[in-house]
RNA sequence: GGAGAGGUGCCGGAGUGGUCGAACGGGGCGGUCUCGAAAACCGUUGAGCCUUCGCGGGUUCCGAGGGUUCGAAUCCCUCUCUCUCCUCCA
């Protein structure tokens, strides 16, 4: 959400930057909306303290037995009472009414990140490692995961539908070992704080991270109205929802390996086969909460963790900065992170990095409060800066260790920094045994 | 699922219709004292919004939302969360 105050400071600069959004101009609208509340807040406010003023003259009559004052004064002040409350009904209106307008509305771009019109216009940043070459024609990860038989998607379909599968066997394991080695390095080596969260969250928490309330369609509700979270980045960022966090605890940097779940609403007939796109899918997640002058620095420390997994399994990436029209509504500023599929024979995203600046923080009402310096008095409470990144999606990772450790005979090998997860076992077999 | 109790400031905890943003205690911060520290004592210590160049003024907030009233932390209703007991249960 931002801040009506910035906008009526620098209209213009508001819809540049919402341009770049390829927005329409919306400070005018906007503003308009504010002056009208602002006007009603003064109004309503002036006949309340005149009210305040006069009630307490009435306490005073009765307070001295004066029955006929205190008769006269009631009636006095009661005549205002239908205006005073039409008044703060109007004002509360106006209220929302901005607020709604502002909620409405996704994150200005940073500066440093380029226009354009979709993927097509992301900027390479960073590319690592080489893609393996192949003296066959590699596979795809479900016909490889088919052929030795842990990975079923008719079974999945009998019970669920399309776009859920069934890992079994070595692959179920695999699948475990990632999510459990990825975890492990972040909190071991990248120093992150592991947390174990809820999937079903409320109405409120799809808010704060702006999953609410434009995109409800992109996400599964249950009948009592909890929504699945489509990411963890819901639960951990609205952990500190509400909260003034003392300053020595940030920044604040936290994963969680979740299951996480969405419709795919609008993405009918991309990535149909396989278990590349699903309505259920596991994730790690990481969130950092700092000081609005660290987001920057943190957004590259998150990038780097995630990068240090497909680092550590040896596979070849790339990261790009998402353009203004591929980012997400939430974020400033988005680096992807892709991962060579030898099997598409091309970059698949992984992970995806964002900066959201104070604009989850405000929706969630997110805030820090600065140590006092030298001499007392503590700062203000001031907006926290909020980052999400994938560290990384667990199943689009099996995909890529399966399609760039495959072999000709169908066998796979497994990456060595998975072997203490895997029981010490090198590579899964043709026929799906570990080895 | 059933029964009961309760949600007050950084924490504990008073407060059952008026002068309560809120006693008291603890904590934090500042000061006095001290070579320094402890103790003691004194002072201070919430957030949002509106208004003001500023000083300041106003207003709202005692889990959330409604209601009663001239006036609500205090009364009523709904919701929500926590705790205890029972029931059930991975």
């Amino acid at each position: 959400m931002h801040d009506i105050r910035l906008i009526r400071e620098d209209a213009a600069a508001f819809d540049a930057a919402l341009a770049r959004r390829k927005l329409e101009p919306q400070s005018a609208s906007l503003l308009a909306l504010d002056e009208k509340r602002r006007a009603l807040v003064t109004q309503s406010e002036t006949l309340l303290a005149e009210r305040n003023a006069a009630s307490k003259q009435v306490g005073a009559a009765k307070a001295k037995g004066d029955d006929a004052e205190f008769e006269r004064l009631r009636a006095l002040v009661s005549e205002n009472k239908d205006k005073i409350a039409a008044l703060e009904a109007e004002t509360a209106e106006a209220d929302a009414a901005l607020r709604d307008a502002l909620m409405q509305l996704p994150n200005l771009p940073n500066a440093d990140i380029p226009d354009g019109a979709d993927e097509a216009d992301n900027v390479e940043d960073k590319k690592w490692g080489t893609p393996p070459s192949f003296s066959f024609d590699p596979k795809q990860h479900f016909d490889l995961g088919e052929a030795m038989g842990c990975m079923d998607f008719e079974t999945a379909g009998k019970l669920s539908g399309a776009r859920f599968m069934l890992l079994s066997g070595a692959l179920a394991r695999l699948h475990r070992a990632l999510a459990q080695f990825m975890l492990d390095t972040h909190v071991d080596e990248n120093e992150l704080t592991e947390v174990w969260t809820p999937v079903l969250v409320r109405d409120e928490a799809m808010l704060g991270t702006g999953q609410l309330p434009k995109f409800a369609e992109d996400s599964y509700r249950t009948t009592n109205g909890w929504w699945l979270i489509p990411t963890a980045e819901v639960t951990l960022t609205n952990t500190v929802a509400g909260e003034i966090l003392e300053e020595a605890a940030l920044p604040r940097r936290l994963t969680a390996h979740t299951q996480c779940f969405r419709s795919e609403a609008g993405s009918a007939g991309k990535d149909t086969r396989g278990m590349l796109r699903q309505h259920q899918f596991e994730k790690v997640e990481m969130v950092t909460i700092c000081k609005p002058g660290e987001s920057d620095a943190e957004l590259e420390r998150m990038r780097g963790c995630a990068e240090g997994i497909l680092e550590a399994l040896g596979l070849a990436y790339r990261t790009v900065v998402l353009c203004t029209g591929d980012m997400g509504f939430g974020a400033r500023k988005t680096y992807d992170i892709e991962v060579w599929m030898p099997g598409q024979d091309s970059y698949r995203e992984i992970s995806s990095c964002s900066t959201c600046g104070d604009f989850q923080s405000r929706r969630m009402n997110a805030r820090w409060r600065p140590a006092p310096v030298d001499g007392g008095k503590a700062g203000k409470p001031e907006y926290v800066h909020t980052l999400n990144g994938s560290g990384l999606a667990v199943g689009r990772c099996l995909i890529a260790v399966m399609e760039n450790g495959q072999q000709e005979d169908g066998s796979i090998a497994i990456p060595q920094a998975l072997k203490k997860y895997m029981g010490g076992a090198t590579r899964i077999g043709a026929d799906g045994a570990l080895t």
